[in-house]
DNA sequence: GTTTGATTTGAACGATTGTTCAGTTAAATC
DNA sequence: GATTTAACTGAACAATCGTTCAAATCAAAC
């Protein structure tokens, strides 16, 4: 008998998962077949089938379990001024990006990939992370502690800025991951600021 | 006989491409098959071989073709001081790129997809664009009218803000293209700005 | 109206796709 | 050591993939 199925991210074959992420991430969803990710994880293609309804739930399961992850860890932090609330979110979203590039590549890329119902799913836990960094933009703008003219379109274009770090950032590179988070809230801060 | 291949952007298939740029954008360029091209031309599959060597080639000649488009209508604009240079770029940049979404997207997300030689050419146009901003931003730096830590980081966050407009501007919403420019104009000016 | 040459068809090729499942192997329980 | 349960294999399936090519079709030139 196969093992029975759990949700998105628990103890379901952690083994398939990290393959399927690897590969996913490298060569694109519908480039990589069942058998190289069973081959990835040492086993026979019909094995993987005891852990996955089929290849859309994999991808699926990929990319619910990243957002959750984004969206409960975003959720930690809370209080503060308007200014504080955007550094310390700004700091997250580049650690916490710059911690999973595969499953954050997966994310942005393989939307279209996703069968209607998922995408929509997915798409409302990425409006929901987008609107965080929204709220905060306004409460600065009531306050008085940002000029900004349009707080939906400004957190869109940070959250691009930000996410843009994953392109080009390497671990052994020219820059640590602190100067890395130094320099992109020294640009949020002047592109909000008074 | 066949009709010999030419240039990446020539008369060569204009029909054809046109057909492979709408569906590598929609799906991707691994998830279209050959015969699904054919058909959005309205011709059997076999017809395609007269335009084009084969899939890969297609898919080079798209992106190419957008890369050169790029560089050449970049290159129009040279002289003025830093700040005037500065918001010349990114009104350009947001309006050729917000002009040609498919290709945009195309040239960022199948990048993984063209075989090395190829993706050696166009990460090499790539970087030419780049560094046409990274050099405006350095010349402001030292004339003393930026002020900017790191230019090459810099031009790369600026970059991804820039594009990211593509993923949520539509031609019939709630901002123009004016209006768009003039919000991250004031972004990127504040962003380097002394 | 015949010839020439460019286009397109339609079938075929070998390979690969996601998925299923009866049967084998391994591990755990008694 | 026999029995039960879980995990995996390996072959098979129908479908689809990129690509080739002889034959059919079409358009223009003479």
């Amino acid at each position: 008998m196969a093992r029975t199925q759990g949700s998105h991210s628990g103890t379901t074959g952690p083994r398939v998962r990290k393959a399927a992420l690897t590969l996913f991430a490298r060569h694109g969803y519908a480039a990589v077949s069942m058998r190289q990710i069973a081959a990835e994880v040492g086993v026979q293609a019909g094995a993987l089938y005891s852990y996955t309804k089929d290849k859309q739930s994999l991808l699926m399961s990929l990319m619910q379990g990243h957002m959750d992850e984004l969206l409960a860890a975003d959720s930690g932090q809370g209080a503060g001024t308007p200014a504080a609330r955007l550094e310390a979110f700004t700091r997250f979203h580049i650690r916490f990006h710059s911690a999973r590039p595969e499953a954050v590549f997966i994310a942005y890329m393989e939307l279209r990939n996703l069968e209607p119902e998922n995408f929509a799913i997915i798409e409302t836990l990425r409006r929901q992370y987008e609107q965080e960094l929204e709220g905060i933009l306004r409460q600065g703008q009531q306050s008085g502690d940002f000029t900004l003219t349009d707080a939906k379109i400004t957190s869109l274009a940070l959250i691009a800025m930000l996410t843009g770090v994953n392109t080009w950032f390497r671990q052994d590179g020219r820059l640590s991951l602190d100067d890395v988070e130094d320099l992109y809230w020294d640009m949020v801060r002047r592109a909000v600021s008074a």
